[in-house]
DNA sequence: AAGAGGCCCTGATAGC
DNA sequence: TGCTATCAGGGCCTCT
């Protein structure tokens, strides 16, 4: 579900909670997800102040007392529900992503503090919790990861060097995390509209003036859904409160036979299959 | 060895 | 209404 733009939203909201508060107690009700919770993941939690949250790609960082790291990743369907206690009970009161009232049902941890407590929900469990123990293998963990569009690295040479004689198509490798990090399939069909480049084209085909769009775009897309509070789509049911706004600005995702957004072009918005991804685009104006 | 596709999983929706 | 098939924001793993 949440592309960099989401978890940014999550990170943001999460930090004004949960920063400088001690955790209580860890409830893990299903310790089957993406990967197994580990052994002594409650041991390394419980009792252990919060003194940091931040946000690597599409990763939550959340540094402890003790040098110990709690690393989320929301997968497909992941999110973080923020419930207030009262009477010792705890009330729904703001989600991080969609502000929905808490689902019954795939609810797996629970993250228990003296006022509140946070609740993950994931029905497709692809997303995960793992604690790392030291900087040393925080930085090991986010080794091969590449770099986001907002670093300084993510540069003209770098994609020239990344592009020079490979095969892959632009989309893919838009999508391909060690290559480029935080962009999924919402943003990657996004950024190559805008940027006027088919998501087929091999990346060895793209000139000089296409990469130097790519990185323009890639900042300015996610930089702008950031700021109407990431995308929401496929709400759940009964939703209360806050929820992103990007979805409605989308140019190609998701919008297969409606106009072209571009000024003057009546063409359709078709959608392709590519490594089974769904591709929108205009192939008017993406050559 | 790079690159494409399968697969992990549940739920929503479309079509019959 | 109720069945079945398809699809969904990610990314690891396995094939070729």
């Amino acid at each position: 579900m949440p592309e960099l733009p989401e978890v940014e939203i999550i990170k943001q909201s999460l930090e004004k909670k949960v920063k400088y508060k001690t955790i209580n107690n860890i409830l893990v009700k299903n310790s089957n997800l993406r990967f197994k919770i580990q052994k002594n993941f409650i041991h390394h939690l419980k009792n252990k102040k919060i003194l940091n949250i931040s946000r690597k790609s599409k990763y939550l960082v959340i540094k402890l007392e003790g040098n110990i790291f709690l690393i989320i990743h929301l997968g497909m369907s992941g999110t973080l529900h923020y419930l207030k206690k009262k009477k010792n009970i705890f009330y729904t009161n703001l989600s991080f992503y969609n502000s929905m009232i808490l689902p019954k049902k795939h609810n797996h941890i629970e993250i228990i503090f003296s006022e509140f407590k946070i609740v993950y929900n994931d029905p497709r469990r692809f997303g995960f919790f793992l604690i790392i123990k030291s900087d040393h293998e925080l930085e090991n963990y986010f080794k091969k990861i590449g770099p986001e569009p907002f670093d300084q690295s993510f540069s003209y040479n770098y994609l020239k060097n990344k592009f020079h004689r490979k095969d892959k198509n632009i989309k893919n490798f838009l999508l391909d995390q060690n290559l480029v990090s935080g962009i999924g399939n919402i943003y990657a069909n996004e950024i190559l509209f805008y940027s006027k480049i088919n998501p087929l084209k091999k990346v060895k085909e793209i000139s000089k003036n296409e990469i130097t769009k790519i990185i323009k775009y890639s900042k300015k897309v996610l930089n702008n859904a950031i700021k109407k509070g990431g995308s929401s789509i496929k709400n759940f049911k009964n939703i209360t409160g806050i929820n992103g706004h990007f979805q409605d600005e989308f140019a190609v995702y998701d919008q297969k036979g409606k106009t072209c957004p571009t000024l003057n072009c009546n063409k359709k918005i078709i959608k392709l299959n590519i490594s089974n991804r769904s591709t929108y685009l205009c192939k008017s104006c993406q050559k």
